[in-house]
DNA sequence: AAAACCTTTGAGGTTTAACTAAAAAATATC
DNA sequence: GATATTTTTTAGTTAAACCTCAAAGGTTTT
């Protein structure tokens, strides 16, 4: 498989993830910054190679193939990422371009031994699930912080938007995976909260708490 | 730069570090195994872009940029080959490929922070000096074990030959680096040599000795 | 069913890196 | 020093992977 193939699967099936059912060739262009024709030429091409579901016009889905190589990337993907993080000592936000190229490699052997090496973790540095070697995934429940009511406790699990800028803010208050949050109060008029992590107390956007994964206590 | 021309490069580094002056585009050619017709397309691109010394009919060399860069590639894969031996376990006939597509990866932060992480080895699992982030190279002094005579003794510090099926021989041996030689006899008709590794004694022919590197005590 | 929208098709372009075949230059041989 | 041989270059093709633009065809909305 061509980088950009793989580029196509990945995206296909981060937008599978959110839209649940089938995804557009409009979609697809948008995600990736191209035209709509580059995609209805590469869909032709993975639907040859039995990656993905097509019917003209009808909008794309992955086949059980297509699914388990998406699979595949996206684990070499986070475990890179958990890599740079924990032993390279990267930040959260400065690790995604670098991933990028590296989730290209190909060697199963490589893969295996670096999730081997890294503990064999379930979630990356941002809180996303890592699929295992077979393609299976553990799923965490989790919610958004800004579906908690007041006086409710969170803990920190995960962040939506995953873009340096948000990142550097999370970093910047002082927010990380396993960071307690306390939901102090509710503003009514633009949603916003007024939290307590540890013993301060401050107030964030509901831009920022819709963005923000939480587990329960 | 693309990888086909990061390939080129080092492979010119590779041919100029044997050869000692310029090198031929036919010597290119056999390396890379294509047609001279090829390489001469591919000099012209790296001359245009500054990276070798390229007259028509002369051979070439690479300017300090080209040099540069090529260490840089080489940098890269050495530190990758550490990594994969030291770090995820893998045996040394085993990481060529692998470190092949990583040195391709585009991230000056990411090669330092591996360095730092591995040590900063100035050696690779193969006993090759890794180029510091300035493009430095220690050599260290060393000698062909067929260039022994009776009676010497040699640390093994490299292999010449980094071939799969020559590294499983050195390793079915008990041959790795740091491993002690002695030379007991030179047999004049074939120049194998009788050794001893620790206790045991064994013999090897002239092909093994010449393509393995060892310091003398 | 017309308008608006989305998707596909087709023609054509660019880039990259190969290749073949033949010309040109350099080197070796007599 | 002329001829033969080898090496290198040129010129013209090919192929893959990607792209754009514009036209044509479906689908959805009103």
């Amino acid at each position: 498989m061509t980088f950009s193939e793989e580029n196509y699967l990945k995206t296909i099936y981060h937008l599978t993830q959110v839209l649940v059912n089938e995804v557009s060739t409009n979609a697809i262009a948008e995600k990736m910054e191209t035209k709509a024709s580059s995609v209805t030429d590469m869909l032709k091409k993975l639907a040859e190679k039995d990656l993905i579901n097509y019917k003209k016009y009808q909008g794309v889905s992955l086949t059980e193939k297509g699914k388990l190589s998406a699979k595949m990337i996206v684990r070499k993907h986070r475990l890179w990422e958990v890599f740079l993080v924990e032993k390279l000592d990267f930040s959260w936000d400065e690790v995604h371009d670098v991933a990028e190229q590296l989730e290209h490699i190909k060697s199963e052997k490589l893969i295996n031994k670096l999730d081997d090496f890294l503990g064999n973790p379930t979630e990356d540095p941002h809180g996303d699930s890592i699929p295992d070697a077979n393609g299976r995934i553990i799923k965490i429940e989790k919610q958004l912080l800004c579906d908690l009511s007041a006086s409710q406790i969170g803990i920190c699990v995960g962040v939506k938007d995953t873009s340096s800028e948000f990142l550097k803010y999370l970093d910047k208050q002082g927010i990380s995976l396993g960071t307690n949050i306390e939901i102090i109060s509710k503003e009514d008029f633009d949603l916003s909260l007024k939290i307590k992590i540890n013993t301060q107390e401050m107030t964030i956007s509901n831009k920022i708490a819709s963005n923000l994964f939480v587990k329960i206590e």
